[in-house]
DNA sequence: AGGTTAATCGAACGAATGTTCGGCTGTCAA
DNA sequence: TTGACAGCCGAACATTCGTTCGATTAACCT
């Protein structure tokens, strides 16, 4: 062959690259970064990433990093033997915490907890809640509601006498909303810090 | 002016599709994507966004998200009435979810929580655990400490006797370390999924 | 040695990119 | 009402994009 194949380090240097600047360059500067003097080069090396699955093709045709291509190497990681069960399941394919807990960014809000009247469910005051916007959610999640002009987190339930939101605290009593309930999101994740 | 002002919202539609491909797309398809036909609106749009700190320039020329491009408004829980739309207007501040929780990314591990031993502490069965290495700890701090070679989640305390670890679960017993505690690191955050 | 193959070069090409500028429209303040 | 102005449209433009194809080079195989 013409060379050993030296792609492994060519990635690396794209990813150093886009960990710069959160995006990738055109064909010419990757040549330009890589040492390359033709394009073709870099299209060819663009078809040898695709195809082992650290790049890929957007719907309209731009160039874009795969989730393998932010896998680091094993040899980085330095495991104590027995480690308990890292999170790396948990998070599966999320690369970062922000991935995991806000798929939808444009319809997610983040709100500071205020109170105690949840913390039976583990919600702490000072706690910051992931809410999905929505103005439908099903009996048994946790919502932010709006009840007489004031908003609220609890879980929402339902009786014969209609619908109703349960704090989880045994000092406070369930409400029922006088007049009409409006929901204004639905808790997805919870965000704590020590 | 023609319009109020939605580079808000437009904001929200880059979010979600820079989240979706880790890469922005072309003046032409974020056009398609926001119901703009024309470039030059767009070509606007991004004038604006780069001035307001959300976008860049890399020294190539293409265009890139910053750091702010991944901030999450954080608004308090007790925000005043108001209209539910108007919400948005009461945003006290902003940050990343990533370097909220995890400002030492090196010495950071995730671990999930396994078991409901701290149940009353608001750490329930499933949790992801934000822990920095260190062999050292204070007390009244949450540990992952070594025991017997198993790895365990609890409230670093001590009493006359020495170190014990405490559960936060009434039906569980504070453990007392035979030989040595060692301690793996300390929990400095939370996350949580529903 | 001869043959094969992978990686690169160099040049040419059509398509797509982002910029620019004049004009239109709806909102706000005076 | 009038004027200023921000947001958007539409078209023209030079630049840059990524693809393609034939030729060259060097490692590996038999």
């Amino acid at each position: 062959m013409g060379n050993p194949n030296r792609d492994h380090e060519y990635l690396g240097k794209l990813q150093d690259y886009y960990t710069d600047y959160r995006s990738l360059p055109s064909y010419a500067v990757i040549g330009e970064m890589l040492g390359m003097a033709s394009k073709s080069a870099v299209s060819a090396l663009v078809k040898r990433l695709t195809l082992a699955g650290y790049l890929e093709t957007t719907p309209d045709r731009r160039l874009a990093p795969t989730k393998r291509f932010f896998e680091r190497d094993l040899a980085d990681f330095n495991v104590p033997a027995g480690l308990p069960a890292a999170a790396n399941d948990a998070m599966s394919e999320a690369l970062t915490v922000d991935e995991y807990l806000i798929p939808r960014p444009s319809s997610s809000v983040l709100i500071k907890v205020r109170g105690d009247s949840m913390v039976e469910a583990g919600i702490h005051d000072g706690d910051i809640a992931v809410v999905e916007k929505r103005h439908s959610a099903n009996l048994g999640e946790i919502v932010v509601a709006i009840v007489d002009g004031e908003y609220t987190l609890k879980e929402l339930a339902r009786d014969k006498q209609g619908y109703l939101l349960l704090p989880h605290n045994a000092g406070y009593e369930p409400i029922r909303p006088q007049e009409g309930l409006e929901i204004f999101g639905v808790m997805v994740g919870l965000i704590r810090k020590y």
